[in-house]
DNA sequence: ACCCAGGGTCATA
DNA sequence: TATGACCATGGG
Protein backbone atom coordinates (compact mmCIF):
# COMPACT_ATOMS: atom_id res chain seq x y z
CA UNK A 1 0.00 0.00 0.00
CA UNK A 2 1.38 3.26 -1.27
CA UNK A 3 -0.29 5.35 1.11
CA UNK A 4 -1.60 4.80 4.90
CA UNK A 5 -3.60 7.44 4.75
CA UNK A 6 -7.69 7.42 5.72
CA UNK A 7 -9.40 6.48 3.06
CA UNK A 8 -12.82 7.83 4.62
CA UNK A 9 -11.78 11.36 4.99
CA UNK A 10 -12.28 11.91 1.21
CA UNK A 11 -15.65 11.08 1.26
CA UNK A 12 -16.28 13.05 4.62
CA UNK A 13 -15.48 15.92 2.87
CA UNK A 14 -17.45 15.65 -0.24
CA UNK A 15 -20.55 14.68 1.58
CA UNK A 16 -19.88 17.82 4.12
CA UNK A 17 -19.98 20.05 0.34
CA UNK A 18 -22.09 18.65 -1.81
CA UNK A 19 -24.42 16.28 -0.02
CA UNK A 20 -26.19 12.43 -0.04
CA UNK A 21 -26.10 11.89 -3.76
CA UNK A 22 -28.70 9.20 -3.69
CA UNK A 23 -27.16 7.45 -7.10
CA UNK A 24 -27.53 6.10 -9.55
CA UNK A 25 -29.63 8.39 -11.49
CA UNK A 26 -32.63 5.81 -12.96
CA UNK A 27 -36.31 4.70 -11.86
CA UNK A 28 -35.76 1.32 -11.84
CA UNK A 29 -33.07 -1.39 -11.80
CA UNK A 30 -33.31 -2.28 -15.26
CA UNK A 31 -32.72 1.37 -16.27
CA UNK A 32 -29.27 1.95 -14.14
CA UNK A 33 -28.05 -1.71 -15.97
CA UNK A 34 -28.79 -0.09 -19.15
CA UNK A 35 -27.60 3.22 -18.33
CA UNK A 36 -24.09 1.61 -17.20
CA UNK A 37 -23.85 0.80 -20.38
CA UNK A 38 -24.73 3.53 -22.49
CA UNK A 39 -22.72 5.66 -20.00
CA UNK A 40 -19.41 3.86 -21.44
CA UNK A 41 -16.89 6.94 -22.50
CA UNK A 42 -19.91 9.39 -22.55
CA UNK A 43 -21.27 12.38 -21.04
CA UNK A 44 -23.86 11.69 -19.16
CA UNK A 45 -26.09 14.57 -20.74
CA UNK A 46 -26.13 12.05 -23.89
CA UNK A 47 -27.12 9.28 -22.04
CA UNK A 48 -30.28 10.96 -20.82
CA UNK A 49 -31.12 11.52 -24.23
CA UNK A 50 -30.56 8.15 -25.36
CA UNK A 51 -33.02 6.62 -22.06
CA UNK A 52 -35.78 9.39 -22.81
CA UNK A 53 -35.87 7.93 -26.62
CA UNK A 54 -36.64 4.33 -25.14
CA UNK A 55 -38.84 5.31 -22.87
CA UNK A 56 -41.12 7.25 -25.25
CA UNK A 57 -41.33 4.14 -27.72
CA UNK A 58 -42.08 2.03 -24.58
CA UNK A 59 -38.40 0.10 -25.58
CA UNK A 60 -37.38 0.39 -21.73
CA UNK A 61 -37.42 -3.27 -21.03
CA UNK A 62 -35.35 -6.41 -21.17
CA UNK A 63 -37.81 -7.80 -23.97
CA UNK A 64 -38.60 -5.35 -25.15
CA UNK A 65 -35.00 -4.43 -26.26
CA UNK A 66 -34.68 -8.13 -27.38
CA UNK A 67 -37.35 -7.93 -29.57
CA UNK A 68 -36.57 -4.64 -31.32
CA UNK A 69 -34.11 -5.48 -34.69
CA UNK A 70 -30.37 -4.15 -33.92
CA UNK A 71 -30.55 -1.54 -36.29
CA UNK A 72 -33.47 -0.22 -34.86
CA UNK A 73 -32.11 -0.20 -31.28
CA UNK A 74 -28.97 1.48 -32.76
CA UNK A 75 -31.13 4.41 -34.02
CA UNK A 76 -32.94 4.70 -30.65
CA UNK A 77 -29.60 5.12 -28.68
CA UNK A 78 -27.88 7.33 -31.02
CA UNK A 79 -27.63 10.17 -29.14
CA UNK A 80 -25.24 8.25 -26.65
CA UNK A 81 -23.05 7.46 -29.30
CA UNK A 82 -20.87 3.97 -30.36
CA UNK A 83 -24.33 3.36 -30.73
CA UNK A 84 -23.85 0.27 -33.17
CA UNK A 85 -21.40 -1.19 -30.33
CA UNK A 86 -24.09 -0.07 -27.60
CA UNK A 87 -26.89 -1.49 -29.63
CA UNK A 88 -25.12 -5.12 -29.68
CA UNK A 89 -23.86 -4.63 -25.75
CA UNK A 90 -27.56 -4.09 -24.51
CA UNK A 91 -28.57 -7.02 -26.00
CA UNK A 92 -26.01 -9.37 -24.69
CA UNK A 93 -26.90 -8.03 -21.65
CA UNK A 94 -30.61 -8.46 -22.19
CA UNK A 95 -30.37 -12.26 -23.79
CA UNK A 96 -28.22 -12.66 -20.16
CA UNK A 97 -30.91 -11.37 -18.19
CA UNK A 98 -33.53 -13.72 -20.17
CA UNK A 99 -31.24 -16.69 -20.02
CA UNK A 100 -30.83 -16.41 -15.78
CA UNK A 101 -34.30 -15.72 -15.40
CA UNK A 102 -34.28 -12.40 -14.48
CA UNK A 103 -36.07 -10.70 -17.98
CA UNK A 104 -39.20 -9.96 -16.01
CA UNK A 105 -37.36 -9.31 -12.63
CA UNK A 106 -33.74 -7.63 -13.47
CA UNK A 107 -33.44 -6.78 -9.99
CA UNK A 108 -33.38 -10.57 -8.54
CA UNK A 109 -30.46 -11.50 -11.00
CA UNK A 110 -27.96 -14.22 -8.93
CA UNK A 111 -29.91 -12.86 -5.57
CA UNK A 112 -29.04 -16.40 -4.22
CA UNK A 113 -25.58 -16.14 -5.25
CA UNK A 114 -22.25 -15.18 -4.01
CA UNK A 115 -21.29 -11.56 -5.25
CA UNK A 116 -18.41 -12.55 -6.46
CA UNK A 117 -20.40 -15.29 -8.55
CA UNK A 118 -22.57 -12.77 -9.84
CA UNK A 119 -19.42 -10.39 -10.86
CA UNK A 120 -17.68 -13.36 -12.95
CA UNK A 121 -21.16 -13.79 -14.55
CA UNK A 122 -21.58 -10.58 -15.98
CA UNK A 123 -18.42 -10.30 -16.81
CA UNK A 124 -19.35 -12.87 -19.42
CA UNK A 125 -21.03 -10.43 -20.46
CA UNK A 126 -19.87 -9.13 -24.03
CA UNK A 127 -19.29 -4.88 -23.27
CA UNK A 128 -19.77 -6.05 -19.84
CA UNK A 129 -16.31 -4.98 -17.95
CA UNK A 130 -15.35 -4.35 -14.70
CA UNK A 131 -16.68 -0.53 -14.31
CA UNK A 132 -19.67 -1.87 -15.49
CA UNK A 133 -19.89 -4.85 -14.01
CA UNK A 134 -19.58 -2.88 -10.42
CA UNK A 135 -21.83 -0.60 -11.46
CA UNK A 136 -24.95 -2.90 -12.24
CA UNK A 137 -23.95 -4.67 -8.43
CA UNK A 138 -23.55 -1.71 -6.76
CA UNK A 139 -26.79 0.84 -8.36
CA UNK A 140 -28.86 -2.24 -9.83
CA UNK A 141 -28.59 -5.14 -7.61
CA UNK A 142 -27.49 -3.71 -4.44
CA UNK A 143 -24.32 -5.28 -3.73
CA UNK A 144 -21.43 -3.41 -2.11
CA UNK A 145 -18.61 -3.68 -4.71
CA UNK A 146 -16.86 -0.39 -5.19
CA UNK A 147 -16.68 1.28 -8.72
CA UNK A 148 -13.78 2.38 -9.84
CA UNK A 149 -14.14 5.24 -12.43
CA UNK A 150 -11.79 7.61 -14.68
CA UNK A 151 -12.26 10.17 -11.85
CA UNK A 152 -11.73 7.98 -8.72
CA UNK A 153 -7.90 7.22 -10.81
CA UNK A 154 -7.40 10.96 -11.46
CA UNK A 155 -8.36 11.99 -8.04
CA UNK A 156 -6.35 10.09 -6.24
CA UNK A 157 -3.48 10.33 -8.28
CA UNK A 158 -3.42 13.73 -7.93
CA UNK A 159 -3.80 13.27 -3.73
CA UNK A 160 -0.70 11.15 -4.40
CA UNK A 161 -2.45 8.07 -3.04
CA UNK A 162 -2.11 6.57 -5.79
CA UNK A 163 0.68 6.02 -8.25
CA UNK A 164 -1.47 6.21 -11.78
CA UNK A 165 -0.53 3.09 -13.29
CA UNK A 166 -2.33 0.30 -11.01
CA UNK A 167 -4.38 -1.92 -12.42
CA UNK A 168 -8.52 -1.71 -11.88
CA UNK A 169 -8.62 -4.66 -9.15
CA UNK A 170 -5.28 -2.92 -7.19
CA UNK A 171 -7.54 0.63 -7.27
CA UNK A 172 -10.42 -1.24 -5.63
CA UNK A 173 -8.96 -3.50 -3.28
CA UNK A 174 -7.08 -0.05 -1.61
CA UNK A 175 -10.54 1.00 -1.22
CA UNK A 176 -12.55 -2.13 0.05
CA UNK A 177 -9.43 -2.73 2.32
CA UNK A 178 -9.22 0.30 3.40
CA UNK A 179 -13.68 1.16 4.37
CA UNK A 180 -16.41 -0.85 6.11
CA UNK A 181 -17.97 -3.07 3.55
CA UNK A 182 -21.26 -0.87 3.25
CA UNK A 183 -23.73 -0.55 0.78
CA UNK A 184 -24.74 3.31 1.63
CA UNK A 185 -21.07 4.15 2.01
CA UNK A 186 -19.82 2.48 -1.17
CA UNK A 187 -23.00 4.02 -3.16
CA UNK A 188 -22.09 7.45 -2.03
CA UNK A 189 -18.80 7.50 -2.36
CA UNK A 190 -18.24 6.73 -6.02
CA UNK A 191 -20.98 9.17 -6.69
CA UNK A 192 -19.66 12.03 -4.63
CA UNK A 193 -16.50 11.17 -6.55
CA UNK A 194 -18.04 11.50 -10.45
CA UNK A 195 -19.81 14.52 -8.83
CA UNK A 196 -16.37 16.11 -7.71
CA UNK A 197 -14.68 14.64 -10.81
CA UNK A 198 -17.37 16.88 -12.75
CA UNK A 199 -16.20 19.84 -11.23
CA UNK A 200 -13.04 19.98 -10.08
CA UNK A 201 -10.92 16.66 -11.53
CA UNK A 202 -11.23 17.29 -15.49
CA UNK A 203 -7.94 16.67 -17.24
CA UNK A 204 -7.08 20.49 -16.82
CA UNK A 205 -7.74 20.40 -12.63
CA UNK A 206 -9.92 23.81 -11.20
CA UNK A 207 -8.64 23.45 -7.79
CA UNK A 208 -9.81 26.80 -6.55
CA UNK A 209 -12.66 26.11 -3.98
CA UNK A 210 -11.79 22.43 -4.42
CA UNK A 211 -13.75 20.46 -1.45
CA UNK A 212 -10.43 17.95 -0.80
CA UNK A 213 -8.03 21.38 -0.65
CA UNK A 214 -7.41 20.17 3.18
CA UNK A 215 -5.74 16.75 1.83
CA UNK A 216 -4.68 17.81 -1.57
CA UNK A 217 -0.66 18.77 -2.37
CA UNK A 218 -1.73 20.75 -5.55
CA UNK A 219 -3.20 23.20 -3.50
CA UNK A 220 0.12 24.27 -1.42
C1' DA B 1 -11.65 23.57 -34.85
C1' DC B 2 -10.35 21.35 -31.21
C1' DC B 3 -10.93 18.45 -26.57
C1' DC B 4 -13.47 15.49 -23.82
C1' DA B 5 -16.88 12.28 -21.53
C1' DG B 6 -19.09 7.96 -15.19
C1' DG B 7 -15.23 2.00 -21.02
C1' DG B 8 -14.67 -2.25 -23.49
C1' DT B 9 -13.06 -5.31 -27.17
C1' DC B 10 -10.01 -7.07 -30.25
C1' DA B 11 -5.62 -7.67 -32.69
C1' DT B 12 -0.95 -7.65 -32.06
C1' DA B 13 3.78 -8.42 -29.74
C1' DT C 1 0.54 -8.41 -19.68
C1' DA C 2 0.52 -4.47 -22.16
C1' DT C 3 -0.17 -1.26 -25.68
C1' DG C 4 -2.98 0.75 -29.68
C1' DA C 5 -6.91 1.16 -32.91
C1' DC C 6 -11.53 1.43 -32.89
C1' DC C 7 -16.19 2.71 -31.65
C1' DA C 8 -19.36 8.26 -32.31
C1' DT C 9 -22.46 11.75 -30.28
C1' DG C 10 -23.06 16.40 -28.23
C1' DG C 11 -21.36 20.18 -25.17
C1' DG C 12 -17.65 23.39 -23.91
Amino acid sequence: MIHPGNWLRPHDLLLERYGPQHWWPGETPFEVMVGAVLTQNTAWSNVEKAIANLKRTERLGCRAILALPEAELAELIRPAGYFNVKARRLQALCRFLEQNGAADAPESLGRSETQDAVRRALLTINGVGEETADSILLYALDRPSFVVDAYTRRIFTRLGWLAGGETYAEIQSLFEYNLKRDLTLFNEYHALIVRLGKDHCRPKPRCADCPLQAICPSST
